[in-house]
RNA sequence: GAGCCAUUAGCUCAGUCGGUAGAGCACCAGACUUUUAAUCCGGGUGUCCCGCGUUCGAGUCGCGGAUGGCUCACCA
C-alpha cells in the first residue's frame, strides 16, 4: 500500500517549516529506498526490563531489540545519544559511526524527534552513569511529520491535551499512569465481583424507555424500525429483569449516557457499575460497596489509604454508618423525628437559608439540608442510610417506617461514589411510584422517571428479595489516582468539536 | 445557563504608556566520537482566536462572537 510517489513541498504552502522539512526528509527516505513505514519489528524486551536487569545484560553481553519513539537527541557529529520511549519507559541509547556504519548512523542524524526506530544493540553505562544501549542496528519504523511539543515543558494547554489525547499520552507519563491504573482498577473490580460468584452481563444501550435513574436522556433514531430509541442512563431496570430471570448475582460495567452539564464532577458519557444479588439487602450492599473498593485499592495502590488533593483517606472498612435523619442531627441540629407536617420542615428549611418550593414534602426537605449541609462533611467514606422515599423510587420502603427507604450512598470527599438499595420487588407499590414518577414529568420535569410496564411486568412475576448497588466508576479512578477532574481520567472526554 | 479568567511561532511563554512582535525548546546550515534541558556558531519560521469599532496608528482600548478552564446553577 506504499505510496513510492514523491510529495512535491511546494505545494504544501499551508504547513510551517517545521513540517516542510519533516516531507523533505521523507522524500529523501524515499529516493534512498527506505520505507518511512515500516513493517512489523520483533523486539526482544521492552526498556524498562532493560533498565531493571541493566547489569546482567553488561555481564552478558547480550544483544536486545527494543523499538520505540524518539523523544530527544544530543549529536556530536560522528556519535550521538538519544532516548528512546516505549510503553514502559525511556531509555538512552547510543549511536557512534565506527560501530553503526555510515548508512546507520546517517539515519540517526536525520531522524526527527517523534520518530519510532527500531533499535538492534547491546547494553553499557556511560561515564555519566547512564545506562545506554550501544547501537549496532537502527532501523525506521515510522516517520513523523509533526513537531511534538517542547520536551522539557511538555504539552500544558489543556484543551489540545484533551483533544489530542494521544500527544498528551506521548508527552505527559503521568497520563499514561493513570490510564494505566484505570484499567487495573476495572480489572480488580470484575476480580473481585467473579471471585464472589457475580455473573458478568451485557444489557442493551438503546433503550425504548430510559429508566433506572432521574436524568434527561439523549435521543436517537433506528431508520429501519423507524423509532426514536433513548441511550441508556442506567443499567439498573435490565439488570433487575435478570434477577426476576433466576440470574441471581449478575453485575454490568458500562457507558451510561446523561444529557445534562458538563464539569469537572460530569461527562455526557461515563462508566457505571451495577450489581445485583437475588435474597440480599442493603447491608450486603454496605459491605460489599467498602469491600470491594478497599480489595480495589489493595490490588492496584498496595494500600487502602489515599491520598486525595491532599487529603489522606482511608478506606479500610468497615466505613462509618449514620442515618440521613442522624446524620442531619449532627450537622444541621435538626431532628427531623420531631417533624410532623411538610409545612412545619419547609420552615425549618427556609430558617437555614435553604430553598424550597411551596408544595415541598418533609422528605424532600430532609434530602435538601442533607446535600446542603451535611454532603460537604462527608470527607472519609461513610455510608448514609434510610433514604426518604420521594427521592428514591426504586426503593424498598423500610418496614414499619414507610416514608423511608433501604437506601444508602456512600461519600468519599463529598462526593457520591455509590448508590445502592434493598430493590423494590412489590409490583403493585413500583407501579405507583412510576405513576407519581409520571405526575412529576407532566409537570415539566424531564428528569422523572417515565411508566415502564414490562418492568412492572416482570415484576409481577416476581423477583426475589435483592440488593442492588451501583458505583460510578470514573469517580472511584478519579480518587484513587488523585485526579481532580472527570476530564483526567476519560481518555476523550466531550468536548464541543473545533472548526480545525 | 450566569460570572470570572485565558487565547501571541509547532510547543512553553514574555510583550511596558497604543508606535508596527520577542525568548527558550523545536527546526534549517556548520563544528563536535560518552552526552543528557549537551555545547559552540549563523538563521525567526507569525491569520497576535475571529469580526466590527475607536484612533494618524491596535497584540495592547471598546463592543460582539468562538473555543477552553475555573466557580456557581443544573445533575435525587
Amino acid at each position: 500500500m506504499s505510496d513510492e510517489r514523491l510529495l512535491d513541498v511546494n505545494e504544501l504552502d499551508e504547513l510551517n517549516e517545521l513540517m516542510k522539512a519533516r516531507f523533505n526528509k521523507l522524500n529523501e527516505l524515499k529516493e534512498k529506498g527506505i520505507n518511512p513505514f515500516g513493517q512489523k519489528f520483533a523486539r526482544t524486551h521492552h526498556v524498562q526490563e532493560i533498565l531493571d536487569n541493566a547489569q546482567a545484560f553488561i555481564d552478558s553481553g547480550q544483544e536486545v531489540v527494543i523499538a520505540g519513539r524518539l523523544m530527544a537527541k544530543r549529536g556530536h557529529g560522528k556519535a550521538g545519544f538519544a532516548n528512546l520511549q516505549d510503553l514502559s519507559g525511556q531509555i538512552q541509547i547510543y549511536s557512534r559511526l565506527n560501530d553503526v556504519g555510515e548508512e546507520a548512523h546517517d539515519l540517526f542524524k536525520k531522524a526527527d524527534i517523534g520518530d519510532i526506530l527500531g533499535v538492534k544493540g547491546t547494553v553499557f553505562i556511560t561515564q555519566k552513569g547512564e545506562i545506554t544501549i550501544a547501537v549496532k542496528e537502527l532501523t525506521l519504523l515510522t516517520k513523523s511529520l509533526r513537531p511534538l511539543p517542547e520536551k522539557f515543558h511538555g504539552l500544558k494547554d489543556v484543551e489540545l491535551r484533551y483533544r489530542q489525547r494521544y500527544v498528551d499520552l506521548i508527552m505527559n507519563p503521568e497520563v499514561k499512569k493513570t490510564f494505566i491504573l484505570r484499567s487495573k482498577i476495572i480489572q480488580a473490580m470484575r476480580e473481585f465481583l467473579d471471585k464472589q460468584g457475580f455473573l458478568e452481563v451485557e444489557t442493551p444501550t438503546l433503550h425504548a424507555i430510559a429508566g433506572g435513574a432521574a436524568a434527561r436522556p439523549f435521543i436517537t433514531h433506528h431508520n429501519a424500525l423507524d423509532i426514536d430509541l433513548y441511550m441508556r442512563i442506567a443499567l439498573e431496570l435490565h439488570l433487575k429483569r435478570l434477577i426476576v430471570g433466576g440470574l441471581e448475582k449478575v453485575y454490568e460495567i458500562g457507558r451510561v449516557f446523561r444529557n445534562e452539564g458538563i464539569s469537572t464532577k460530569h461527562n455526557p458519557e461515563f462508566t457505571m457499575m451495577e450489581l445485583y444479588q437475588a435474597y440480599a439487602d442493603y447491608h450486603d450492599m454496605m459491605r460489599i460497596t467498602e469491600e470491594m473498593v478497599a480489595y480495589i485499592a489493595e490490588k492496584c495502590l498496595g494500600t487502602t489509604k489515599v491520598m486525595y488533593e491532599g487529603t489522606e483517606i482511608d478506606l479500610t472498612p468497615p466505613w462509618t454508618r449514620i442515618t440521613m435523619v442522624d446524620a442531619v442531627k449532627k450537622y444541621a441540629g435538626v431532628d427531623f423525628n420531631e417533624i410532623k407536617t411538610d409545612e412545619e420542615a419547609r420552615n425549618i428549611a427556609r430558617k437555614l437559608n435553604i430553598a424550597v418550593t411551596d408544595d415541598a414534602t418533609k422528605g424532600s426537605v430532609l434530602n435538601e439540608i442533607f446535600e446542603e449541609i451535611v454532603e460537604p462533611n462527608l470527607i472519609q467514606p461513610t455510608f448514609v442510610m434510610d433514604y426518604p422515599i420521594e427521592v428514591s423510587p426504586l426503593a424498598k420502603r423500610i418496614e414499619g417506617n414507610p416514608d423511608f427507604t433501604y437506601r444508602f450512598e456512600a461519600f468519599v470527599v463529598a462526593r457520591e461514589l455509590a448508590n445502592a438499595f434493598s430493590e423494590l420487588n412489590d409490583p403493585i407499590d413500583q407501579r405507583e411510584r412510576f405513576l407519581k414518577q409520571v405526575e412529576q414529568r407532566e409537570k415539566g420535569d424531564d428528569e422523572a422517571h417515565m411508566m415502564d410496564e414490562d418492568f412492572v411486568r416482570a415484576l409481577e412475576y416476581g423477583m426475589p428479595p435483592t440488593g442492588g448497588l451501583g458505583i460510578g466508576v470514573d469517580r472511584l479512578v478519579m480518587l484513587l489516582t488523585d485526579s481532580p477532574s472527570i476530564r483526567d481520567v476519560i481518555l476523550f472526554p466531550t468536548l464541543r468539536p473545533r472548526e480545525k
